[in-house]
DNA sequence: GTCTATATAGAGATAGAC
DNA sequence: GTCTATCTCTATATAGAC
Protein backbone atom coordinates (compact mmCIF):
# COMPACT_ATOMS: atom_id res chain seq x y z
CA UNK A 1 0.00 0.00 0.00
CA UNK A 2 1.68 3.42 -0.86
CA UNK A 3 1.45 6.00 0.96
CA UNK A 4 -1.49 8.16 0.67
CA UNK A 5 -1.36 11.29 -0.84
CA UNK A 6 -4.32 12.92 0.36
CA UNK A 7 -5.49 12.98 3.98
CA UNK A 8 -8.36 11.21 4.75
CA UNK A 9 -11.93 13.27 6.16
CA UNK A 10 -11.33 12.56 9.78
CA UNK A 11 -7.56 13.30 9.44
CA UNK A 12 -8.66 16.62 8.15
CA UNK A 13 -11.61 17.00 11.10
CA UNK A 14 -8.77 16.66 13.37
CA UNK A 15 -6.17 18.95 12.38
CA UNK A 16 -9.46 21.62 11.78
CA UNK A 17 -9.98 20.68 15.87
CA UNK A 18 -6.54 20.84 16.57
CA UNK A 19 -6.56 24.25 14.91
CA UNK A 20 -9.45 25.15 16.34
CA UNK A 21 -7.89 24.16 20.03
CA UNK A 22 -5.04 26.47 19.19
CA UNK A 23 -7.25 29.30 18.68
CA UNK A 24 -8.75 28.80 21.93
CA UNK A 25 -5.69 27.92 24.35
CA UNK A 26 -4.15 31.26 22.55
CA UNK A 27 -6.92 33.61 23.46
CA UNK A 28 -6.90 31.54 27.41
CA UNK A 29 -3.12 32.80 27.54
CA UNK A 30 -3.38 35.70 26.66
CA UNK A 31 -6.28 36.67 29.20
CA UNK A 32 -3.73 34.94 31.45
CA UNK A 33 -0.27 37.12 30.49
CA UNK A 34 -1.97 40.57 29.57
CA UNK A 35 -5.43 40.66 30.89
CA UNK A 36 -9.04 41.33 29.23
CA UNK A 37 -7.96 44.24 27.99
CA UNK A 38 -5.39 42.66 25.45
CA UNK A 39 -7.50 39.98 24.08
CA UNK A 40 -7.58 41.12 20.20
CA UNK A 41 -8.29 38.97 17.31
CA UNK A 42 -4.91 40.17 15.86
CA UNK A 43 -3.28 38.98 19.10
CA UNK A 44 -5.04 35.78 19.56
CA UNK A 45 -4.33 34.83 15.37
CA UNK A 46 -1.08 35.85 16.25
CA UNK A 47 -0.04 33.44 19.73
CA UNK A 48 -1.89 31.07 17.98
CA UNK A 49 0.50 31.00 15.09
CA UNK A 50 -2.33 31.69 12.68
CA UNK A 51 -2.95 34.40 10.34
CA UNK A 52 -6.39 36.98 11.37
CA UNK A 53 -7.59 35.31 8.34
CA UNK A 54 -7.76 31.74 9.06
CA UNK A 55 -8.54 32.49 12.85
CA UNK A 56 -12.13 33.80 11.01
CA UNK A 57 -12.26 30.46 9.07
CA UNK A 58 -12.35 28.40 12.03
CA UNK A 59 -14.61 31.20 13.74
CA UNK A 60 -17.72 33.79 12.94
CA UNK A 61 -16.66 36.20 14.80
CA UNK A 62 -14.80 37.08 18.67
CA UNK A 63 -17.18 36.49 20.82
CA UNK A 64 -17.28 33.05 19.70
CA UNK A 65 -13.80 32.62 20.55
CA UNK A 66 -14.31 33.66 23.55
CA UNK A 67 -17.70 31.61 24.51
CA UNK A 68 -15.85 28.42 23.12
CA UNK A 69 -13.37 29.04 25.95
CA UNK A 70 -15.54 29.22 28.42
CA UNK A 71 -17.81 26.37 27.92
CA UNK A 72 -14.52 24.50 27.60
CA UNK A 73 -13.52 25.73 31.36
CA UNK A 74 -17.10 25.06 32.18
CA UNK A 75 -17.52 21.57 30.90
CA UNK A 76 -14.25 21.00 32.54
CA UNK A 77 -15.56 22.06 36.24
CA UNK A 78 -18.68 20.36 35.43
CA UNK A 79 -16.63 17.48 35.67
CA UNK A 80 -14.75 17.72 38.83
CA UNK A 81 -18.01 18.77 40.41
CA UNK A 82 -19.90 15.51 39.49
CA UNK A 83 -16.63 13.58 40.48
CA UNK A 84 -16.77 15.13 43.83
CA UNK A 85 -20.26 13.83 44.55
CA UNK A 86 -19.64 10.67 43.84
CA UNK A 87 -17.81 10.27 46.90
CA UNK A 88 -18.77 8.23 49.91
CA UNK A 89 -21.37 9.17 52.33
CA UNK A 90 -19.58 11.31 54.28
CA UNK A 91 -21.63 15.30 54.10
CA UNK A 92 -18.85 17.20 55.31
CA UNK A 93 -16.10 14.99 52.76
CA UNK A 94 -18.46 15.91 50.48
CA UNK A 95 -18.61 19.42 50.29
CA UNK A 96 -14.83 19.11 51.09
CA UNK A 97 -14.20 17.59 48.21
CA UNK A 98 -17.08 20.03 46.20
CA UNK A 99 -14.77 23.17 47.43
CA UNK A 100 -11.55 21.17 46.64
CA UNK A 101 -13.11 20.93 42.83
CA UNK A 102 -13.71 24.65 42.90
CA UNK A 103 -10.36 25.86 44.43
CA UNK A 104 -8.71 23.77 41.61
CA UNK A 105 -10.72 24.94 38.84
CA UNK A 106 -10.05 28.57 40.13
CA UNK A 107 -6.15 27.97 41.29
CA UNK A 108 -5.12 26.19 38.07
CA UNK A 109 -5.13 29.32 36.52
CA UNK A 110 -5.68 32.33 38.34
CA UNK A 111 -5.36 34.71 36.37
CA UNK A 112 -6.97 33.12 33.82
CA UNK A 113 -10.43 32.48 35.70
CA UNK A 114 -10.37 35.98 36.72
CA UNK A 115 -10.22 38.06 33.55
CA UNK A 116 -11.96 35.25 31.82
CA UNK A 117 -15.00 36.05 34.60
CA UNK A 118 -14.65 39.81 33.77
CA UNK A 119 -15.01 39.16 29.51
CA UNK A 120 -17.98 36.96 30.66
CA UNK A 121 -19.56 38.98 32.50
CA UNK A 122 -20.33 41.25 28.97
CA UNK A 123 -21.51 38.60 27.29
CA UNK A 124 -24.69 37.13 26.48
CA UNK A 125 -25.05 33.46 27.65
CA UNK A 126 -26.19 31.21 24.39
CA UNK A 127 -28.00 28.21 24.89
CA UNK A 128 -25.22 25.86 25.51
CA UNK A 129 -23.74 27.74 27.79
CA UNK A 130 -26.85 28.31 29.96
CA UNK A 131 -27.33 24.72 30.07
CA UNK A 132 -23.52 24.04 31.70
CA UNK A 133 -24.34 26.54 33.96
CA UNK A 134 -27.67 25.22 35.31
CA UNK A 135 -26.33 21.71 35.11
CA UNK A 136 -23.20 23.02 37.61
CA UNK A 137 -25.29 24.66 39.77
CA UNK A 138 -28.07 21.54 40.02
CA UNK A 139 -24.90 18.83 40.98
CA UNK A 140 -23.43 21.50 43.51
CA UNK A 141 -27.25 21.44 45.18
CA UNK A 142 -27.06 17.98 45.03
CA UNK A 143 -24.04 17.59 47.08
CA UNK A 144 -25.00 20.71 49.36
CA UNK A 145 -28.13 19.44 50.22
CA UNK A 146 -26.63 16.37 52.05
CA UNK A 147 -25.31 19.12 54.68
CA UNK A 148 -28.44 21.45 54.38
CA UNK A 149 -31.62 20.14 53.40
CA UNK A 150 -32.79 23.44 52.48
CA UNK A 151 -30.51 24.13 49.80
CA UNK A 152 -31.60 25.51 46.69
CA UNK A 153 -30.64 27.07 44.34
CA UNK A 154 -29.42 30.68 45.71
CA UNK A 155 -27.39 28.55 47.97
CA UNK A 156 -25.57 26.91 45.18
CA UNK A 157 -24.87 30.27 43.69
CA UNK A 158 -23.94 31.86 47.19
CA UNK A 159 -21.05 28.50 47.52
CA UNK A 160 -19.96 29.39 44.15
CA UNK A 161 -19.74 33.06 44.54
CA UNK A 162 -17.83 32.61 47.89
CA UNK A 163 -15.32 30.11 46.93
CA UNK A 164 -14.21 32.50 43.76
CA UNK A 165 -14.31 35.50 45.18
CA UNK A 166 -11.91 34.22 48.32
CA UNK A 167 -9.87 32.82 45.68
CA UNK A 168 -9.59 35.34 43.58
CA UNK A 169 -9.01 38.35 46.54
CA UNK A 170 -5.95 36.17 47.81
CA UNK A 171 -4.63 36.03 43.85
CA UNK A 172 -5.05 39.93 43.92
CA UNK A 173 -3.39 40.44 46.72
CA UNK A 174 -0.08 37.45 46.16
CA UNK A 175 -1.33 34.85 48.04
CA UNK A 176 -0.11 31.30 46.85
CA UNK A 177 -0.13 28.99 49.26
CA UNK A 178 -3.23 26.95 48.47
CA UNK A 179 -4.00 25.17 51.90
CA UNK A 180 -4.37 28.26 53.94
CA UNK A 181 -7.02 29.26 51.22
CA UNK A 182 -8.46 26.22 51.06
CA UNK A 183 -9.12 26.30 55.05
CA UNK A 184 -11.02 30.06 54.89
CA UNK A 185 -13.26 28.83 52.00
CA UNK A 186 -13.89 25.94 54.16
CA UNK A 187 -14.56 27.95 56.94
CA UNK A 188 -17.09 30.42 55.67
CA UNK A 189 -18.79 27.53 52.92
CA UNK A 190 -19.36 25.15 56.30
CA UNK A 191 -21.15 28.64 58.46
CA UNK A 192 -22.67 29.75 55.54
CA UNK A 193 -24.54 26.12 54.93
CA UNK A 194 -25.13 25.52 59.16
CA UNK A 195 -26.75 27.85 61.09
CA UNK A 196 -24.63 29.07 63.79
CA UNK A 197 -25.86 27.87 67.20
CA UNK A 198 -25.32 31.50 68.61
CA UNK A 199 -28.32 34.52 67.80
CA UNK A 200 -27.53 36.50 65.01
CA UNK A 201 -27.94 40.24 65.76
CA UNK B 1 -24.27 98.36 46.16
CA UNK B 2 -25.03 97.36 42.28
CA UNK B 3 -25.71 93.83 41.41
CA UNK B 4 -22.12 92.61 40.68
CA UNK B 5 -21.49 91.34 37.00
CA UNK B 6 -18.52 88.92 37.55
CA UNK B 7 -18.63 86.02 39.59
CA UNK B 8 -16.47 86.09 42.35
CA UNK B 9 -13.69 83.73 42.60
CA UNK B 10 -14.98 80.65 45.17
CA UNK B 11 -18.33 80.96 42.82
CA UNK B 12 -16.28 79.97 39.66
CA UNK B 13 -14.33 77.31 42.01
CA UNK B 14 -17.96 75.98 42.87
CA UNK B 15 -19.38 76.45 38.95
CA UNK B 16 -16.43 74.31 37.90
CA UNK B 17 -16.82 71.85 40.60
CA UNK B 18 -20.42 71.48 39.80
CA UNK B 19 -19.28 70.60 36.46
CA UNK B 20 -16.77 68.14 37.65
CA UNK B 21 -19.31 66.18 39.37
CA UNK B 22 -22.09 66.52 37.39
CA UNK B 23 -19.04 64.55 34.57
CA UNK B 24 -18.43 62.03 37.08
CA UNK B 25 -22.05 61.66 38.18
CA UNK B 26 -23.04 60.56 34.60
CA UNK B 27 -20.43 58.36 34.11
CA UNK B 28 -21.76 56.79 37.18
CA UNK B 29 -25.20 56.67 35.75
CA UNK B 30 -23.99 55.15 32.32
CA UNK B 31 -22.20 52.41 33.96
CA UNK B 32 -25.64 51.84 36.23
CA UNK B 33 -27.73 51.66 33.06
CA UNK B 34 -25.57 50.24 29.49
CA UNK B 35 -22.49 48.96 31.71
CA UNK B 36 -18.74 49.31 31.13
CA UNK B 37 -18.78 48.94 27.44
CA UNK B 38 -20.93 51.94 26.43
CA UNK B 39 -18.33 53.86 28.85
CA UNK B 40 -17.13 56.78 26.50
CA UNK B 41 -16.02 59.64 26.59
CA UNK B 42 -18.39 60.90 24.38
CA UNK B 43 -21.41 59.55 26.07
CA UNK B 44 -20.37 60.56 29.44
CA UNK B 45 -20.24 64.41 28.03
CA UNK B 46 -23.28 63.98 25.91
CA UNK B 47 -25.09 62.99 29.50
CA UNK B 48 -23.53 65.41 31.83
CA UNK B 49 -24.21 68.31 29.78
CA UNK B 50 -21.27 69.07 28.17
CA UNK B 51 -19.11 68.92 25.32
CA UNK B 52 -16.78 66.59 24.76
CA UNK B 53 -14.51 69.47 25.05
CA UNK B 54 -15.55 71.06 27.86
CA UNK B 55 -15.32 67.16 29.82
CA UNK B 56 -11.10 67.14 28.67
CA UNK B 57 -11.02 71.06 30.69
CA UNK B 58 -12.07 69.14 33.59
CA UNK B 59 -10.24 65.95 33.11
CA UNK B 60 -6.96 65.02 31.36
CA UNK B 61 -7.74 61.53 30.45
CA UNK B 62 -11.23 59.36 30.54
CA UNK B 63 -9.17 57.56 32.86
CA UNK B 64 -8.87 59.99 35.27
CA UNK B 65 -13.44 60.05 35.50
CA UNK B 66 -13.43 56.86 36.46
CA UNK B 67 -10.96 57.27 39.17
CA UNK B 68 -12.67 60.38 40.52
CA UNK B 69 -15.72 58.05 40.71
CA UNK B 70 -13.85 55.49 42.69
CA UNK B 71 -12.35 57.81 45.20
CA UNK B 72 -15.98 59.46 45.74
CA UNK B 73 -17.49 55.94 46.43
CA UNK B 74 -14.71 53.88 48.42
CA UNK B 75 -14.79 57.56 50.71
CA UNK B 76 -18.51 57.21 50.96
CA UNK B 77 -17.96 53.24 52.18
CA UNK B 78 -14.93 54.59 54.45
CA UNK B 79 -17.62 56.54 56.41
CA UNK B 80 -19.99 54.00 56.36
CA UNK B 81 -17.79 51.40 57.92
CA UNK B 82 -16.19 54.03 60.34
CA UNK B 83 -19.54 54.40 61.56
CA UNK B 84 -19.80 51.37 62.33
CA UNK B 85 -17.84 50.51 64.24
CA UNK B 86 -18.46 53.53 66.42
CA UNK B 87 -21.52 51.83 68.09
CA UNK B 88 -21.08 50.07 71.33
CA UNK B 89 -19.70 47.24 72.52
CA UNK B 90 -21.16 43.93 71.57
CA UNK B 91 -18.37 42.19 68.65
CA UNK B 92 -21.78 41.08 67.40
CA UNK B 93 -24.02 44.11 66.80
CA UNK B 94 -20.50 45.44 65.42
CA UNK B 95 -19.81 42.81 62.92
CA UNK B 96 -23.68 43.31 62.00
CA UNK B 97 -23.19 47.11 61.63
CA UNK B 98 -20.16 46.58 58.99
CA UNK B 99 -22.40 44.15 57.48
CA UNK B 100 -24.98 46.53 56.87
CA UNK B 101 -22.88 49.02 55.75
CA UNK B 102 -21.36 46.85 53.20
CA UNK B 103 -24.48 45.72 51.79
CA UNK B 104 -26.02 49.79 52.02
CA UNK B 105 -22.89 50.52 49.85
CA UNK B 106 -23.31 47.65 47.20
CA UNK B 107 -27.25 47.77 47.17
CA UNK B 108 -28.09 51.70 46.85
CA UNK B 109 -26.50 50.65 42.88
CA UNK B 110 -25.70 47.82 42.98
CA UNK B 111 -25.82 47.85 39.27
CA UNK B 112 -23.31 50.44 39.07
CA UNK B 113 -21.04 49.25 42.02
CA UNK B 114 -20.58 45.84 40.22
CA UNK B 115 -19.82 47.75 36.74
CA UNK B 116 -17.84 50.07 38.75
CA UNK B 117 -15.66 46.71 40.07
CA UNK B 118 -15.37 45.47 36.27
CA UNK B 119 -13.91 48.55 35.35
CA UNK B 120 -11.42 48.91 38.60
CA UNK B 121 -9.76 45.64 38.19
CA UNK B 122 -7.94 47.28 34.60
CA UNK B 123 -7.11 50.14 35.57
CA UNK B 124 -4.15 50.66 37.74
CA UNK B 125 -4.47 52.39 41.86
CA UNK B 126 -2.73 55.90 42.07
CA UNK B 127 -1.68 56.35 45.46
CA UNK B 128 -4.93 58.20 46.81
CA UNK B 129 -6.63 55.18 46.11
CA UNK B 130 -4.30 53.15 47.31
CA UNK B 131 -4.39 55.09 50.71
CA UNK B 132 -8.37 54.73 50.72
CA UNK B 133 -8.58 51.10 50.11
CA UNK B 134 -5.86 50.57 53.15
CA UNK B 135 -7.80 52.77 55.38
CA UNK B 136 -10.90 50.85 54.79
CA UNK B 137 -9.44 47.63 55.34
CA UNK B 138 -7.54 49.17 58.67
CA UNK B 139 -11.17 49.70 59.78
CA UNK B 140 -12.89 46.89 58.80
CA UNK B 141 -9.76 44.81 60.63
CA UNK B 142 -10.44 46.63 63.85
CA UNK B 143 -14.17 45.66 64.06
CA UNK B 144 -13.62 41.96 63.13
CA UNK B 145 -10.86 41.92 65.76
CA UNK B 146 -13.42 42.22 68.33
CA UNK B 147 -14.86 38.92 67.86
CA UNK B 148 -12.12 37.09 66.09
CA UNK B 149 -9.04 38.29 67.66
CA UNK B 150 -6.31 36.98 65.11
CA UNK B 151 -8.44 38.91 62.36
CA UNK B 152 -6.02 39.97 59.93
CA UNK B 153 -5.42 42.04 56.51
CA UNK B 154 -6.51 38.77 54.78
CA UNK B 155 -9.30 38.39 56.58
CA UNK B 156 -10.74 41.91 56.30
CA UNK B 157 -9.97 41.29 52.13
CA UNK B 158 -12.20 38.06 52.71
CA UNK B 159 -14.67 39.33 54.13
CA UNK B 160 -15.28 42.60 52.17
CA UNK B 161 -15.36 40.09 49.02
CA UNK B 162 -17.87 37.57 50.94
CA UNK B 163 -19.93 40.42 50.77
CA UNK B 164 -19.55 41.72 47.24
CA UNK B 165 -19.92 38.19 46.32
CA UNK B 166 -23.19 37.06 47.59
CA UNK B 167 -24.59 40.65 46.86
CA UNK B 168 -23.49 40.76 43.36
CA UNK B 169 -24.51 37.35 42.27
CA UNK B 170 -28.06 37.96 44.13
CA UNK B 171 -28.51 40.57 42.21
CA UNK B 172 -27.80 39.34 39.05
CA UNK B 173 -29.90 36.43 39.56
CA UNK B 174 -32.51 39.18 40.28
CA UNK B 175 -33.28 39.23 43.87
CA UNK B 176 -34.52 42.44 45.41
CA UNK B 177 -34.98 40.87 48.98
CA UNK B 178 -32.01 42.87 51.08
CA UNK B 179 -33.21 41.19 54.36
CA UNK B 180 -32.84 37.95 52.91
CA UNK B 181 -29.90 38.61 51.50
CA UNK B 182 -28.16 40.25 54.46
CA UNK B 183 -29.33 36.91 56.90
CA UNK B 184 -27.26 34.98 54.12
CA UNK B 185 -24.02 37.29 54.43
CA UNK B 186 -24.02 36.99 57.72
CA UNK B 187 -24.47 33.77 58.19
CA UNK B 188 -21.05 33.56 56.29
CA UNK B 189 -19.21 36.53 57.55
CA UNK B 190 -20.16 34.66 61.08
CA UNK B 191 -19.41 31.69 60.01
CA UNK B 192 -15.76 32.70 58.65
CA UNK B 193 -15.01 34.05 61.28
CA UNK B 194 -16.02 31.78 64.38
CA UNK B 195 -13.64 28.49 64.01
CA UNK B 196 -16.83 25.88 63.81
CA UNK B 197 -16.69 23.61 66.32
CA UNK B 198 -16.79 20.54 64.64
CA UNK B 199 -13.94 19.61 62.68
CA UNK B 200 -13.17 19.96 58.78
CA UNK B 201 -12.40 16.86 57.27
C1' DG C 1 -14.49 78.35 28.77
C1' DT C 2 -17.46 76.12 25.69
C1' DC C 3 -18.38 74.53 21.41
C1' DT C 4 -17.78 71.88 16.60
C1' DA C 5 -14.94 69.58 13.74
C1' DT C 6 -11.32 66.59 13.24
C1' DA C 7 -6.83 64.15 13.86
C1' DT C 8 -5.20 59.73 15.18
C1' DA C 9 -5.10 55.06 16.48
C1' DG C 10 -6.64 50.58 16.98
C1' DA C 11 -10.32 47.49 16.95
C1' DG C 12 -13.19 43.79 14.33
C1' DA C 13 -13.91 41.88 10.17
C1' DT C 14 -13.50 41.03 4.87
C1' DA C 15 -11.50 40.60 0.07
C1' DG C 16 -8.90 38.53 -2.99
C1' DA C 17 -4.26 36.67 -4.29
C1' DC C 18 -1.96 32.37 -4.05
C1' DG D 1 -7.27 26.86 3.34
C1' DT D 2 -4.00 30.27 4.42
C1' DC D 3 -2.08 34.49 3.80
C1' DT D 4 -1.56 39.91 3.21
C1' DA D 5 -3.66 44.00 2.58
C1' DT D 6 -7.31 46.71 3.60
C1' DC D 7 -12.11 48.40 4.74
C1' DT D 8 -14.96 50.36 8.16
C1' DC D 9 -16.13 51.82 12.46
C1' DT D 10 -15.64 53.78 16.78
C1' DA D 11 -12.86 55.25 20.50
C1' DT D 12 -9.79 58.81 22.76
C1' DA D 13 -8.11 63.07 22.50
C1' DT D 14 -6.95 67.75 20.31
C1' DA D 15 -7.37 72.15 17.51
C1' DG D 16 -9.18 76.20 16.69
C1' DA D 17 -13.42 79.17 16.12
C1' DC D 18 -16.30 81.97 18.95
Amino acid sequence: MSKPHQPRKHARQARARATQEAIVEAAARILEADGASALTTNRIAERAGVSIGSLYQYFPDKRSVIAQLLRRERAALLDDVRAASDGGGDPFAAVGALVDAALRHQFARPAMAMELERVETGLAMDNEEIALAAAIETAIGNILRRLDPQADAATARDVVAICRAIVNTAALAGETDPTRIRERVLRAVIGYLRPPAFSIP
